[in-house]
DNA sequence: TTCTCCGGAATGAACATTCCTTCTATGGTC
DNA sequence: GACCATAGAAGGAATGTTCATTCCGGAGAA
């Protein structure tokens, strides 16, 4: 009971960093089989098909990474401070864990894309928050959700993409800086 | 010799579209053959291997791309003026060309990406030039300029997406409201 | 002994790529 | 103008490889 999780994990585990490294196309069964210590087999006991497989990859990150972006958070602070801590935690958990971000990358630019929408809904839901009071109280620009949703996470991840790409060194200062840049374009 | 262009651009076309449709790993030679009304074998007496191939399709569109971004840039006019004139015409062209959009899309998060460099360098080089000028003359916040990229890059790519996926309605007059959000992002 | 869980060889499907046959266009000959 | 020879292009069946997935013999627990 412990070892089948052990063992699930360990496929899980093998298998997001294989795919982070080589994409899904380059990661066979048999890889993910041998990275994990595992017989090839084992992988189908535990994953109806590489599929399934993936997708429970998806959901064990997405899962981490909304414990990490919400720590910490109080919801009774001032509007620039809350979405500063939010965005910190963001770039936190994402350049911490290069291969999750890598991960992630490929999966939203692929067919199981489709669950995208999940992910931005799970996600992005203190900032759904943030923004609604925000925009009530006009120190938010009043333009959609989907808009403000853009402004900060579309240079977010393309900043860390640069950053693990080698072309952007990201430190705390710079990254402060940057977020002072989200909030100039999204602030009334 | 005339045959040999429309046979070889048909082949890129029903590339570009396939891919884009289907993403790299849905398109088999055999699929790119039968759209574009050829044999398989012929598709490989224009390009070595798919390899080729999809290089070559990215070439078309980067060169396709950039023509329409730079159309009728002058850069004389005052900065907010020329950064919404590239605004402007990188939306135009991306949205009046989904196919492209996506293959692009594709493109870049995927082993293929190791050319991404060479799309920035190329994709950017007027706003290279904008973000110099502006920094020296104070109008332009005094950052690295990849951070100035994916504060402008990032926005963009990821509002497309979301009109694309059916999120986000974008019409002129919200382009121009998000390019001015963008304009607020990197302004001193 | 029996029941579970594993491993990994075996299977079959999907592809990229090759290779040989068939077609087409060109131009030389009568 | 009719005919044919030849080279170069096109087509698509055949090949070989790379996987995902299955299946069965075996090890270990109960």
């Amino acid at each position: 009971m412990n070892q089948n999780k052990d063992r699930r994990t360990a496929i899980l585990e093998a298998a997001l960093g294989l795919i982070a490294e080589r994409g899904f196309h380059g990661t066979p069964a048999a890889l993910i089989a041998e990275r994990a210590g595992v017989g090839v087999g084992t992988i189908y006991r535990y994953f109806r098909d590489k599929d399934e497989l993936i997708h429970a990859v998806f959901q064990d990150v997405e899962k981490r990474q909304i414990e990490i972006i919400t720590r910490n958070y109080d919801e009774e602070r001032p509007f620039r401070e809350r979405f500063v801590h939010l965005c910190r935690n963001i770039y936190h958990c994402l350049m911490e864990k290069p291969l999750e971000f890598r991960f992630l990358e490929q999966y939203f630019d692929s067919p199981y894309g489709v669950e995208q929408r999940r992910r931005l809904d799970n996600l992005s839901r203190p900032f759904g928050r943030l923004f609604f009071a925000g925009k009530e109280q006009q120190v938010i620009k009043d333009v959609p959700d989907k808009m403000l949703y853009s402004l900060v996470f579309g240079p977010i991840a393309f900043s860390i993409k640069e950053h693990n790409a080698g072309f952007l060194q990201l430190d705390a200062e710079r990254i402060d800086l940057f977020i002072g840049a989200l909030w100039d374009a999204i602030r009334r």
